[in-house]
DNA sequence: ATAAATTTTTAGGCAAGTCTAAAAATTTAT
DNA sequence: ATAAATTTTTAGACTTGCCTAAAAATTTAT
């Protein structure tokens, strides 16, 4: 058995090593959960007892195969909840994470099947972010950042690279969500932000953070 | 907050006040659980300085008017996840317990009201017992036992006493489900087992078990 | 009414998960 | 290469929730 708090650990230095290609270290793992370096030192010494992660005092840690494949059913019952929530709930992308967060520890992986099958086996999630299947296989999506178009190119909204609810918010105001097509119209480049074309009808101007928040499929 | 284990002993406590209108007493308590009387008095403590009990030391417990509230809400919770389950994602009345046992607990009473719209505000779970609304409210049922039928006597299955997965596994074998017709055609006094039509066709015998654990509406 | 049986509580302990403060190891800077 | 700064671990403590064994209170039986 694998309690609430172990999971939480993996899909943590799931997230780390993601991000950072090397062994993930204490602080960051303690920063990722709002914890202390000595809390992840406890924690570390459990989960490698129970072979979910590779670790070695003071040199950081990494995911087994099969903290791994824990790691990635947790990402694919987040994800499927996350569907759920906003497709047939009404929750705004904004407000799903934190219900998609305790929803992701209920213990059953037919539950899980059931739901995805119910949803329509859904690829990616309400941010774009793509939906690993039972067999922790993601589904490879080619994007690139609105921030690498030049003036003149295209794209439609395929996902965000972050996902606080505050920029959420904001992109919701300005008109740019999952599906929009963009076109680059004028790069200002005194502070990199950006003029766009929505749909082919409104422009509007975003900053740089905006642009470097944003997946585009082209 | 409210802890799981604390929303547990609530919801114990509840099911035991239902059935005993006395109050109830520890070792009750710890059965309905399946834990020791010791672990019940430490968690009655807990509860009663939180004010969701009634407790004096060798006197059993009740509930308080916001103890009540909790209990209520979490028997909400259970039965729209119960409805859920099997409506819209195919799983039998027997095996939706467990599952919805761990759902109650999310905390969110949007969430809880949502889905509630979602499903259409069904008044009764996949057993028939009723969900109460989000002022607590129970639908009433006017219902009584297939055993207190004479013979000649019909009514509509509309909910179980008894929800024994075994039980209800056995009532799906004879077909004896929610909404079935059913009329009482012989009783027979050596076992008290009772012979039925079914919707007006197949007939059945069952026990005197079976017909003590099933609600009718006549 | 008192003894026996039952129920309930207390006492003490254990595991999980967290924390702060201090010690040890490692990395960085001079 | 050694000192300073940083990172990580250890030590000790706390809370929650559970346990067993023993003591205390209550109920039942004679």
């Amino acid at each position: 058995m694998i309690t609430q708090a172990e999971e939480n650990y993996l899909k943590a230095i799931f997230k780390i090593s993601e991000r950072e290609a090397k062994a993930a270290n204490t602080n960051a793992v303690a920063a990722e959960l709002k914890t202390t370096a000595a809390s992840v030192t406890d924690m570390l010494r459990k989960l490698a007892e129970k072979e979910l992660i590779h670790y070695e005092k003071y040199r950081g840690v990494t995911l087994t195969t099969e903290g791994v494949r824990q790691a990635t059913m947790l990402i694919r019952k987040h994800r499927i909840w996350e569907v759920f929530l906003c497709e047939r709930l009404g929750y705004a992308w904004d407000e799903c994470h934190d219900l998609a967060e305790q929803l992701e520890h209920i213990q059953s992986d037919d539950l899980i099947d059931r739901l995805d099958e119910f949803l329509g086996k859904p690829k990616f999630d309400p941010h774009g972010d793509p939906i690993p299947d039972c067999d922790g296989n993601f589904t490879e999506r080619q994007q690139c950042l609105l921030s690498a178009l030049a003036v003149g190119e295209k794209g439609v909204v395929v996902g965000v690279d972050e996902h606080s609810p505050a920029f959420l918010q904001h992109l919701n105001r300005i008109g740019v969500v999952l599906g929009v097509k963009v076109e680059v119209l004028e790069i200002f480049t005194f502070d990199g932000s950006t003029r766009l074309r929505l749909n082919g009808a409104a422009e509007v101007v975003v900053s740089d953070r905006v642009s470097n928040g944003i997946f585009l499929k082209i």
